[in-house]
RNA sequence: GUGACCGUAGCUCAAUUGGUUAGAGCACCGGACUGUGGCUCCGGGGGUUGGGGGUUCAAUUCCCCUCGGUCACCCCA
């Protein structure tokens, strides 16, 4: 019988804790700066709180149960609709905009591969309440902010930047129905990476005659910003998605992020609920899987049985990341840490060791000691290989003068101190 | 869910066409070393060769099944 750890879910040791202590601090403190909340719900939900509404790509791969209680619960495969919910049982009462975020480890019940498991720790920052394009800007700015504070820079993570709003009115312009879009979104997500003739065979799928498939191809063809606004710039019903986008990039570039990000028509960003400017977050060597994602979806909380406010939010998990920052010699190395390790030369000090160490500990220190009777030497090595900065000598002949011995393991030097100064000093 | 490739110690690897008791480095524990660590030398623990079955006098090696891993697809956080 195997006991390890089923598959898909991690184990952290110390060094792997470490790693993922400090991208959590990282967002964190990204997130504080942004004057951001953290919120938490539960880890598990009833089944039909996923189910219930669309959101069918998440549905068949739940990790769900049924509970003791006869209950169909499943644990958290994403954070919104919890959001949702508890936006809406207090809508009224919340200052508007809402600006939260989480970080939730997630759950979905799929096969592992290569920065996909089935569980992740994630990121979401959501702003509720605020329609305009400057809560847009915000959101970005806070995911690019986040590679900045990991040290990482624009050459090596590029935002990539479209507009649901644009491209379905470009869309609709070319006589495609609205029940056509998701058929339609799906094979542009698709563009770059599949030959033509597959991505016709599903547009065929989806709906669309001959006639829509070419148009969609050509409106698709140019999907850089300037070569959009020469071409389509003067059509009525695309001035207000053109204006958007251009204070967008005007905000960005005051938010001091303006070249980390391009604009790439073909970014849909896989969920269906979006309804405005998305965005994804890549290496730019293009080896990994998308950092982060994100969006507006204004209708989403309505949807999900919430408040009716327009919403955006990314989600940005840690298992991706952890590999951007390993590969970029950006992820600190751990090592043990002991701020004090008191050695004893004789074996009847074991005692006065513990009392100092304790004395010690309540300075704030981080302290160790060997067990019982070892000679220096093995006690110097432990401290060594433990990481203790200075290791503390007691002598049973300083001992007597209320002095000891201070060895820093960096250099060797020694100094020898007075114990109640030394200790009560720190 | 589909397909391809790969499984030898905690890690990285070795083991002659199938041939003795499956080895080495690193790591870990201990000794040399009872007033002082890193270096060195010596020693130790640790393997059902992922598991099961088959072929054979003999299987880490060949075959089948299964489990696990990796990658891609699907999908996407």
């Amino acid at each position: 019988m195997s006991l390890d750890a089923l598959p898909g879910f991690r184990e952290f040791y110390p060094a792997e804790l470490a790693e993922r202590n400090f991208i959590i601090g990282a967002w964190r403190e990204v997130a504080r700066r942004y004057a951001f909340a953290e919120y938490d719900g539960p880890p598990l939900e009833p089944l039909e709180l996923y189910t219930k509404k669309s959101g069918d790509e998440i549905v068949g791969q739940l990790y769900s149960f049924t509970d003791k209680g006869g209950r169909e619960v499943a644990l958290r495969p994403e954070m919104t609709p919890t959001l949702a919910r508890m936006v809406a049982a207090k809508a009224n009462a919340l200052r508007k905009p809402v600006r939260w975020f989480s970080i939730p480890q997630l759950f979905r019940y799929e096969r592992k591969q290569r920065g996909r498991l089935r569980e992740h720790f994630q990121l979401n920052v959501d702003i509720i309440g605020e329609a305009d394009v400057t809560a847009d800007a915000e959101l970005l700015s806070v995911a690019i902010d986040i590679m900045r504070a990991f040290g990482l820079t624009s050459s090596d993570v590029r935002a990539r930047v479209s507009d649901r709003g644009l491209l379905r009115g470009l869309l609709v312009l070319t006589g495609i129905t609205d029940d056509m879009l998701p058929g339609v979104y799906a094979v542009v997500d698709k563009m770059d990476r599949e030959p033509r003739a597959s991505l016709e065979t599903k547009l065929r799928a989806a709906g669309l005659h001959d006639v829509f498939i070419a148009r969609v191809f050509e409106v698709l063809k140019h999907p850089d910003l300037a070569t959009l606004r020469e071409r389509y710039g003067d059509v009525p019903e695309l001035r207000e998605d053109f204006t958007r986008l251009s204070r967008y990039f005007e905000y960005l570039d005051a938010l001091g992020v303006g070249d980390w990000v391009e604009f790439d028509l073909s970014i849909v960003r896989g969920l269906a609920y979006y309804t405005g400017i998305v965005f994804e977050l890549f290496d730019a060597k293009r080896e990994l899987r998308a950092i982060c994602g994100g969006g507006r979806y204004d209708s989403l909380l309505k949807q999900l049985g919430g408040a009716d406010l327009p919403a955006l939010g990314f989600g940005m998990g840690d298992v991706v990341l952890g590999e951007l920052l390993r590969a970029r010699g950006r992820m600190p190395e751990w090592k043990p840490s002991v701020d004090v390790w008191v050695a004893y030369g004789d074996a009847a000090l074991l005692d006065d060791a513990m009392r100092i160490a304790r004395r010690l500990r309540d300075q704030g220190r981080a302290v160790e000691y060997a067990s019982g009777g070892q000679q220096l030497s093995r006690q110097l090595k432990a401290a060594d290989a433990a990481g203790a900065r200075e290791v503390l000598v007691l002598q049973p002949a300083d001992l007597e003068r209320g002095e000891a011995v201070v060895r820093r393991l960096a250099d060797g030097t020694e100094t020898r101190v007075r114990l109640d100064e030394w200790i009560g000093g720190r």
